[in-house]
DNA sequence: CTAGTTTGGGTACAGTGTTCCCATGGCAGG
DNA sequence: CCTGCCATGGGAACACTGTACCCAAACTAG
């Protein structure tokens, strides 16, 4: 298709705007690579992955649909490249040293977990393809030290490593259905996921129905604080020196 | 297309193969909805989730494309009933009763994460859908028996089982993983993951250089046994009677 | 001013999900 | 017997997708 409107023909009001709008004079903006990766990111977190078509990256960009491969060699590397962005938004090398390795795994893993949630659909992309962009490796690099230099042994900074990894990625991708309708036949009956528990039949899932609220209540947020406190519980057991400062757990609340 | 060879023109081999073939013979195989979702999964299975289209599985069912809108709204349901088969592949209920609920959670999540594990594509599925099937819910259901006749309260138990399935998800969505090849630039130089992090710079990724052993040799099975483990132990520390029958863990082995 | 190299993009092809509409076949009614 | 019906099967078409080929515009070097 023409598309009509993304095209400067003399005389158009939109050729107009561009001759003597208040910016710069050259409104042909050029093509970059870091423009295509924006621009992906902006589109992805605007209207969902799905929305990502070369020709719609294209058209937000402004320019033809084959140009963005002179840049980039298809669609499948900008996806690669819009998640190591994304991975590298995260500032990890906050003030780090004073801390044990329980605080430095909980800023670390807390900051990977925002800024992957502020851009849900880009988790999906982690999740299913290894990351090796330079960005993610630097992430990696960080947390292999700092549990290295906290005395973990090589298996075990390893195996610690792929937990946080597997949890922060879990929780991440499990976040979008928080806001979830169940049965959409019509558009009238749309129920939120706790209603949706609360209405099945209590005689086949009595459990269900009973824990519709403590299912659905948590915070994406909460729920990764409680896992990673088991985990990090669970790697306090296992390091080889009992240095292990005891320590208090308090969320065994108990509810109406 | 017209494909040639599943048309059966009379007069043809293949109409005569079918005419007097030595089994039944009405050839025309009904569809129904249980070829169409075994069809679906055979073909993702085999060839992946990239090549389930309603063209291929029409192919596969040998059938005409638009003969799958009769039984199935969409691709998405497709999908949805795919999902729900595999999750219900998983034979839970199994010896039960006399287990503690260490043991029994140990259960459950290996034999769930081994069903998810055999069909590696479908795993992708679920991590961003809410599985609202049967099969899924009657997981769902019977995990958070287990877990409230244990003794857990309700948000303990429903805190557990969420980071139960978030540790399963994680494990089978990054195993495919494992056999990843990096740096295809050229069909020459096609590097195992291990190789790929030895062949990093050892002045910006020291660590990553020399882990890159530990974070490679693991199954993914052990990887989630390690993480199992971790958070049982953690899950232990969290229960309000202090039940805590100590067992020593067993996984911290130093390598060469 | 010309030659050449980079950058931008229209057209085209194969493949996708989905819908419209027509053909076929078995079965009930006359 | 023939006739009409209606659920099932499927061809053609539409609006998309990623991508390759090839041509036009623009800027740079001589």
């Amino acid at each position: 298709m023409t598309d009509g409107q993304s095209l400067l023909v003399p005389g158009s009001p939109a050729w107009w705007a561009a001759r003597h709008g208040r910016a710069e004079p050259t409104r042909r903006v050029p093509v970059t690579l870091d423009r295509i990766i924006t621009g992906a990111l902006d589109l992805i977190d605007r209207e969902g992955l799905g929305a990502l078509s070369m020709r719609n990256l294209a058209a937000e960009l402004q320019t033809g649909t084959t140009t963005l491969y002179r840049y980039v060699s298809g669609k499948d590397e900008v996806l690669v490249l819009v998640a190591d962005t994304v991975l590298g938004e995260a500032q990890l090398p906050r003030a780090l040293e004073g801390l044990g390795w329980r605080e430095v795994l909980r800023e670390l893993a807390f900051s990977m977990r925002t800024v992957l949630s502020s851009h849900p659909s880009v988790a999906a992309l982690i999740a299913t393809a290894v990351p090796v962009g330079p960005n993610s490796l630097r992430a990696r690099e960080l947390i292999l030290g700092v549990l290295r230099e906290r005395g973990f042994d090589r298996t075990l900074a390893a195996d610690v490593y792929t937990m946080l990894a597997h949890l922060v990625l879990a929780s991440v991708l499990q976040e979008p259905m928080r806001d979830f309708r169940a049965g959409g036949l019509g558009a009238s009956k749309s129920l939120t996921l706790r209603d949706f528990y609360r209405s099945l039949p209590a005689g086949q899932y009595p459990h269900l129905v009973a824990l519709a609220d403590a299912l659905t209540s948590r915070t994406a947020a909460e729920e990764f604080e409680f896992g990673l406190g088991c985990l990090l519980d669970g790697v306090e057991v296992r390091l080889p020196q009992a240095q292990t400062r005891r320590h208090r757990p308090r969320n065994t609340t108990s509810e109406a």
